[in-house]
DNA sequence: GCCAACGTTGGC
DNA sequence: GCCAACGTTGGC
């Protein structure tokens, strides 16, 4: 079982629609990034926790957790041509993005902010302080227990 | 809204 | 295969 955190912009999919529909899986797609490509097809697993961090805000933080119920299959939004994710040179045969499904857990009792996390020693090696810009990130056994303890939260 | 970081694209 | 130009992300 392995942690990661997911960024979302919550102007576009908030941790609150996810907790609107807490007993169904919600595909995490749209992703298009080939690291984080990597991961979602190739690492991340049902039973993965997952903490979801808002993006691009006032107060950036991490504000709930949520588990992976289904490992990463082709991302179906980048063959629709309609659609804002679509790929020309992804298909069937060759899909190139990957999505997982996600379920709500629960909200942490205070969110933990970016400027919090950076002034954590503790999780100074974090990706998400040394290359921000990923939006798919593996987290430590170690920085998931610290971040679930600074949210006022049980660590489990 | 600005801009730094950084990933991607495309000319050569 | 290099690297400049360009686009996107995301903190501030």
């Amino acid at each position: 079982m392995a942690y990661w955190l997911f960024k979302t912009e919550p102007g576009c999919f908030s941790f609150d629609d996810l907790k609107a529909r807490p007993n169904m899986t919600e595909p995490w797609d749209g992703v298009r990034n080939y690291q984080a490509r990597n991961f979602l097809r190739d690492r991340i697993k049902p039973g993965d926790r997952v903490l979801f961090y808002h993006s691009n805000i006032p107060e950036p933080a991490v504000v709930g957790i949520a588990e992976v119920v289904r490992g990463g299959y082709p991302d179906s939004t980048a063959m629709n041509p309609a659609g804002e994710h679509f790929d020309p040179k992804a298909s069937p045969e060759n899909p190139i993005w990957y999505m997982v499904d996600v379920r709500y857990g629960e909200p942490l009792p205070r969110p933990v902010s970016l400027e919090q996390i950076k002034g954590n020693p503790l999780l100074a090696e974090m990706p998400l302080v040394k290359r921000s810009r990923l939006s798919v990130l593996p987290v430590t056994a170690d920085e998931w227990r610290i971040i679930l303890i600074m949210g006022g939260a049980e660590p489990k």
